[in-house]
RNA sequence: GCCCAGGUGGUGGAAUUGGUAUACACGAGGGACUUAAAAUCCCUUGGAGGCAACUCCGUGCGGGUUCAACUCCCGCCCUGGGCACCA
């Protein structure tokens, strides 16, 4: 007889619905356990099948911990507020109360025919007044405690969605929504404080059982880097008042900086073009430039300066102070510099620093070494210098042209010794220049550099002619025109030495081609050296008094504690996180319950005035895009009376982000009608934090950080006890079709409602699970689920196996306790691939069995019923029982005698490699089993003749025969 | 560039945390049943060599530790994700 299974999916489904087998008694419950995947956006297509999987991984769990006598509680509800319906309602120009009525009853009938084990009476929907009311309530707290403000700031709109947009909704520089590139605009909003939490938010993280990924997503958006402020005085001395001592003239800047330990390196300084201060500070002869700089700055769009990455910057004409040493150092403004972060301000530290070194590049500004890499290496290579600082002027007196190259003439180029450059590579004219020139140094300097043990070969590379010079570096050897553009001399200083030395473009040149020769991918230069030596945190302090020879870590200690002491600085933590933007010009959210009055100012809306009803609007609800949103247009809801003076008063006319919404729903499942409070505190302490979380991994930073931020809220409220929600969270993979990303275009889109009809919902959704672990993306495929099908078909045919008085095997007794035993292991760490492998082993030993016991039918039914509840659920049903398979305490158990093999494979292997293996019983002793082993006809022939240096035994597992 | 996660047959993926690499499933090949097809059932299936028993090679690459490495250590390469002129 086959298996009938869109009948009985929809027999079972339909009555679990109807009997309320999932509504736990919340009150009375004694075992409780909150399972709960991320709440759906009723979207006009239904079910998506990635929605579908966040909800079955929590689904199994549920009816797992159900059949082991929890009281589960798995509620269902809808994220209906937002931008996504709302543009949907736009686009087929439909009312978005009409969108939301037409398809969340859809949705709903879809959900429930899969047979998923949630509590349907305790629905939520976001877009009813009984539940905005408190998003509201929660917004009012906010105000009143200060956490939330208003301000004027540079803000991304959307020019499309016609609505500002937080940070967190863009997404590589476009809307998350639609795509477009935001425009930057000054507008006054509403924000929450959430960088208050910023720490406690990032400390959370610790001891959460929460993926590594989602951890470490969040803090990266989180950012914290640890530095110290340091104080700057800046004097801007115009040419007309250069006499001038007046202290006015003097302003103090504040520098926010992760390397405290490089400030006796800062040689210049920058300020943002946005700083306040600019203007003060810049001389008159500077101010024309200056201003056209801002001007120019302001107007880059996000994208170029995103995009194109070359530095740009002007000089103010004022002149820094630098606090350790007193040195006066030029100010700049440069768009490098973010208002956004820290003071706005930097002190520039080119030697170690890459955006400071490419500006300081770029405009010629000084570049002083603080921290060398190797303390010996450097040591060396400044000896080498004062060498070469004799045989310079000795040429020079001779009229010997000689320039450097190699290692050490890009230290001259770049001004910062990065390893030791032990040897000279250099270039004479010609053959008569060159001998002399090795008299030269043979007499004075060569002595010097052999005492100190530098190797010999110091000069190895050589001339030709005129025209030509033949280069010899190392295994290297080339010819390159003496005309070449790029071959022209410069006089460069490193640590007060001068030298002559090639250009950089040539010695870069020969560099490149030195790297390709040896097959060395990257520019040698550019890569290794300087990102790897010189930018990184591992150094010693030179050059830099009181700091000399400490290590960077043990540097920035004591600069700290000398800057406090001076009051000059301090050390100071900043986070890249910023305040929450919350306010929307749209219409299809809670409004923010706010009035403006003349006489008493912005207050919030009286609490006993709550819920702020969002008006319904035939016409006119659609975005104005004049920067306000359209309630701005409904007198009837901007017209109220002030709740303090009574008099005219308005209402604030934008709505607040959809993501707050979703920020709170799991308290509200708890009571949703509750009228008096968001929800009952009782039933809070008892069902809260939740036991299980599950959703798609794009949530990671926005829908978890704000739910974690309102939660810290509520803490502090006194409505809880605790600061973080999800006890456990899981962010399931993605659902790719054939290898390949779904989308409607590619017409790949795999409906779970049609794989219902062609396969059922429980080999569809055993089939999604058996997929791979819940984390990864996985391919679904056409093909795969007909295994799960046959399955579910195979499971359904062993019925006719069942005889009410019949002795199983104890091999079938052994794999059945065994199976148990793995599917509980693997339930405690979500890992349902490999339970459904067990379960898929268990029945194609059941299969080849004679006949099965009813004692062992009724356990196999109650361990696959988790993944297959319909097919379940209807044998359950068929063995005679009236109540539901879920309805108690079910699980089997297993009993650890009989999970143990009583023979075992024992492997012999000789010098870790397997060359035979023999049943053996499983708590054979090591004598005998070594016994065992060198008696065996196979590994004979592989120990004769040779000696046996040991025998290794690891119990109920192998002997190893260690020979030579 | 920095920070996470990963890389195993033709494919999706297992491997008790150092102890038989490839469980389970898909696909493929062969066979049975059938007038035929579908469905179902049985056998084979990492690669190379051999009639065979068997042998060698094999978990991204190169080293190391160990009696024994997919697993641990060092150095790379590649893929996915997060952040990114964040000082």
């Amino acid at each position: 007889m086959k298996y009938n299974y869109q009948k009985i999916e929809d027999k079972w489904s339909k009555k679990w619905v109807a009997d309320k087998t999932f509504t736990p008694d919340l009150k009375n419950a004694r075992n409780p356990y909150y399972a709960l995947f991320m709440f759906p956006y009723p979207s006009a297509e239904g079910l998506h099948i990635g929605n579908f999987y966040a909800f079955i991984c929590t689904d199994v769990m549920a009816k797992y911990k159900k059949l082991n006598g929890f009281d589960v509680f798995e509620p269902f509800g809808f994220d209906s507020f937002g931008m996504h319906l709302e543009n949907y309602a736009l686009k087929i120009n439909e009312r978005p109360v009409e969108v939301e009525k037409r398809t969340t009853v859809n949705f709903r009938a879809q959900v429930q025919a899969a047979g998923l084990s949630c509590d349907y009476t305790r629905e939520v929907d976001t877009t009813r007044q009984e539940y905005y009311k408190w998003t509201q309530w929660i917004f009012t707290k906010l105000f009143e405690r200060g956490m939330a403000y208003q301000k004027e700031a540079l803000l991304n709109w959307c020019p499309s969605c016609q609505t500002v947009l937080a940070d967190e909704q863009i997404e590589g520089g476009v809307c998350e929504r639609c795509k477009t590139t935001p425009e930057k605009k000054t507008m006054k909003q509403w924000f929450f404080r959430i960088t208050k939490y910023a720490q406690r938010m990032l400390d959370g993280l610790d001891d959460m059982d929460w993926s590594e990924i989602t951890k470490s997503a969040q803090k990266n958006w989180i950012g914290r880097s640890d530095g110290a402020r340091v104080k700057f005085h800046v004097i801007a001395r115009s040419e007309a008042t250069k006499q001038s001592r007046d202290a006015s003239d003097r302003v103090e800047v504040e520098v926010f900086t992760t390397r405290p330990d490089t400030l006796f390196g800062a040689t210049y300084f920058v300020l943002s073009p946005e700083h306040p201060l600019v203007k003060k500070i810049t001389t008159d002869e500077y101010k024309k430039e200056v201003e056209k700089y801002i001007k120019t700055a302001g107007a880059k769009s996000e994208l170029e300066r995103t995009e194109n990455k070359e530095k740009t910057g002007v000089f103010t004409g004022a002149y820094a102070i630098n606090p350790v040493n007193n040195e006066k150092i030029p100010v700049w403004i440069a768009d490098y510099v973010m208002m956004g972060y820290g003071t706005g301000a930097i002190m520039a530290v080119p030697a170690h620093d890459e955006r400071d070194f490419e500006f300081a590049k770029k405009y010629n500004l000084p570049i002083k070494q603080v921290v060398a890499p190797d303390i010996q290496e450097y040591n060396k290579t400044n000896d080498l210098l004062k060498c070469l600082e004799v045989i310079t002027n000795k040429a020079e007196n001779k009229g010997i042209k000689f320039w450097l190259l190699g290692g050490l003439a890009c230290a001259f180029h770049v001004g910062v010794i990065w390893r030791d450059h032990g040897d000279l590579d250099l270039v004479v004219k010609d053959n008569k220049e060159f001998d002399e020139f090795i008299k030269l140094i043979e007499e004075e300097g060569f002595k010097k550099i052999k005492e100190k043990e530098i190797e010999k070969g110091f000069i190895n590379s050589i001339y030709k002619n005129k025209d030509n010079i033949e280069i010899d570096i190392g295994k290297y050897t080339g010819k390159w025109d003496l005309q070449d553009k790029d071959f022209t001399e410069e006089k460069k200083e490193l640590n007060g030495i001068k030298s002559r030395v090639l250009s950089f473009e040539f010695i870069k040149k020969i560099k490149n081609k030195q790297a390709k020769e040896r097959k060395l991918e990257k520019d040698l230069l550019d890569k290794k050296y300087l990102e790897g030596y010189v930018f990184s945190d591992l150094g010693i302090a030179i050059n830099s008094d009181f700091l000399d020879g400490l290590e960077t870590k043990e540097a920035k200690k004591k600069i700290i504690k000398w800057l406090k002491k001076k009051n000059l600085g301090k050390s100071e933590i900043n986070y890249r996180l910023r305040d929450w933007c919350i306010s929307r010009q749209r219409y299809w959210g809670p409004p923010v319950p706010i009035i403006y009055c003349e006489k008493c100012g912005v207050q919030a809306v009286p609490e006993s005035d709550l819920p702020v009803l969002l008006p319904e609007l035939d016409k006119g609800w659609e975005p104005a895009g004049d920067g306000r949103g359209p309630l701005a247009k409904v007198d009837e809801f901007m017209n109220v009376k002030c709740p303090k003076c009574s008099g005219p008063a308005k209402r604030e006319a934008d709505v607040m982000d959809n993501f707050l919404d979703s920020a709170w729903y799991f308290f509200r499942y708890i009571t949703p009608a509750n009228e008096k409070e968001i929800f009952d505190k009782k039933l809070g302490k008892k069902w809260l934090p939740i036991d299980l979380y599950v959703g798609g991994n794009e949530h990671a930073v926005l829908h978890l950080m704000y739910t974690r931020f309102i939660t810290m809220f509520f803490c502090d409220l006194g409505l809880i006890n605790f600061d973080d929600p999800f006890k456990k969270f899981r962010a399931n993979g993605m659902i790719l079709k054939d290898g390949k990303k779904m989308s409607k275009s590619k017409g790949n889109v795999i409906n779970p409602e049609e794989y219902g009809k062609k396969v059922g919902y429980d080999a569809l959704k055993t089939y999604l699970l058996f997929l791979g672990p819940l984390s990864e993306d996985r391919s679904f495929t056409d093909q795969g689920v007909r295994g799960t099908k046959r399955w579910i078909e195979k499971i359904y045919k062993l019925e006719e196996k069942i005889l009410d008085k019949y002795e199983d095997s104890e091999e079938v007794i052994r794999k059945l306790h065994q199976t148990i035993k793995v599917v509980q292991e693997d339930f405690e760490v979500e890992k349902y691939n490999t339970a459904i492998a067990r379960l898929m082993e268990l029945s194609n030993v059941l299969s080849v069995a004679k006949n099965i016991s009813k004692t062992t039918w009724v356990k196999y039914l109650v361990i696959i019923a988790p993944f297959a509840p319909a097919l379940a659920e209807e044998l359950w049903s068929k063995l005679g029982n009236k109540e539901s398979i879920f309805t108690q305490k079910n699980w089997p158990g297993f009993d650890s005698g009989l999970v143990k093999e009583d023979k075992i494979q024992l492997v012999i292997q000789v010098n870790g490699k397997l060359r035979d293996t023999v049943e053996v019983s499983a708590d054979i002793s090591e004598a005998k089993a070594k016994k065992i082993a060198q008696d065996s006809e196979k590994i004979r022939k592989w120990i004769e003749g040779k000696e046996i240096v040991k025998i290794i035994f690891v119990k109920g597992k192998l002997v190893n025969i260690v020979i030579k």
